[in-house]
DNA sequence: CCGAATGATTTGTGATCACGTACCGAAGGA
DNA sequence: TCCTTCGGTACGTGATCACAAATCATTCGG
């Protein structure tokens, strides 16, 4: 049997065949996002078609189209001679990052208000709850996979694709280093503004929900640029932009 | 030989074998985009892979891998039974596309500023100046062509890999409509900033030129929003978003 | 003259193969 | 001991094929 786990540890069994009848591909596609969203391939570890397909028991046919997509959104990176790999973080990515991230998600928030009822909220104080939860046990994939719930909860409540295509290609280039900071700082010192956050919604007050995702990104984002600092000098760089 | 023009009229006929060597995939990449930009492949019409393969006379598997990165930024659209399409525009999705411009377009812009210099401001114009004279003639491909050199050089100079790909995404998704749009209306009424925004880059003047770059994708968007007022009633729903 | 059924055609998908190139190891020489 | 050289291996790429599903046109029944 396949299944080799050529890719070290960088775990991807058989969690496609989970799911609906969406195309091998579709099913190939939500495994390498899962996985880069939530850190689980590093940035610089190689990836190959092959490696992968191996992995997850398939042809490298739809893995080729999966990694087709996740590159055209900056999600994965093929270099000059065809190699494909996941992207190194440079300090003024990082900082790019932040700026379209404070730029992007705030807005796409106060756009999600009207649409977020009771429903939701109890939705994101759950989340908020287990997140809480998990910053004790330090639990970093589990963090990062329930952050990722919170904000996407909001933001998928705008309706709005084209937002949401964007703030996801964003995460999907920050996921992966973002893993490699928490898993080096831990998450004990982690601050959040989700409660900030569910008071605004609750309030209808956009101009606080702004705010609150605003503030939220910044923090987390700084902290991880001052831990960055130590070893890469990248804290001086990290500021919001002008008036945000 | 093959280069049937299968795609009725929708040209794309051995441009790809005009450039350097970056594969097969990447000149159909290109030829693709270069036609979804300037609007050569309109909203609605279906796209096929043997017939797009036969089109650029190579085989349909660099055309799956170069729809799929399309597809991963929402330029294409692949339906739930896998068929291809330009994705229709709706006023709802206009509207977004309008928000996400008016936020990402003017930061970039500012972002840029630092790295144009006198070259820069130059080019842009003698774009500019050739916009004016392609506005006469009513040469809606060759003004959109000039109008996308315009703003990408001014965003390209920003360095910003990650603006850059948002943005280019963003047009990539209004690219079609806006040549249906001017098809229909004409490009005589075409007003644009562009002189405000080659004066405040000469002037260094951040604020400026963010509103320069602002008041230019407003102006043409409500335009357009207008012009489909009529059948459509999309002009009502644009709006500039809270602070912008 | 219109609408439903059916058969041929075309579609995307996944797998497999051949090819040229880049990478990575060990062996040889300075 | 270090550097170069030279194979073998693994890589991405493009092409081709088989297959199932969907589309479309024709034809038959009303």
């Amino acid at each position: 049997m396949p299944t080799v786990q050529r890719h070290v540890e960088t775990l991807d069994p058989a969690e496609l065949s989970g799911e609906g009848r969406r195309g091998l591909r579709g099913r190939v596609t939500d495994a390498l996002r899962a996985a880069l969203i939530t850190g689980r391939i590093q940035p610089g570890r190689s990836v190959t078609l092959r490696g992968l397909a191996e992995e997850l028991g398939t042809s490298p046919m739809p893995v080729r189209e999966a990694i087709r997509g996740l590159a055209a959104e900056n999600a994965l990176e093929i270099s000059a001679k065809g190699r494909i790999a996941v992207p190194k973080m440079s300090e003024r990515k990082f900082a790019e990052i932040l700026r379209a991230r404070a730029l992007l998600e705030p807005e796409a928030a106060v756009l999600a208000l009207p649409s977020l009822g009771r429903a939701e909220i109890r939705r994101l104080q759950a989340v908020d709850d287990q997140i809480d939860a998990s910053l004790g046990t330090g639990d970093v994939e589990t963090y990062m996979r329930l952050n990722h719930d919170f904000h996407f909860t909001i933001y998928t409540a705008s309706g709005s694709a084209v937002f949401l295509q964007l703030i996801e290609s964003v995460w999907l280039q920050f996921g992966p280093f973002m893993r490699m900071v928490y898993g080096r700082v831990g998450t004990a010192a982690l601050v959040d503004h989700h409660k900030q956050a569910i008071e605004a919604i609750a309030a209808r007050d956009p101009a606080r929900l702004h705010e609150a995702i605003r503030l939220d990104i910044a923090d987390g984002m700084a902290l991880i640029g001052e831990a960055l600092g130590s070893d890469a000098g990248a804290a001086s760089e990290v500021r919001m932009p002008r008036g945000v």
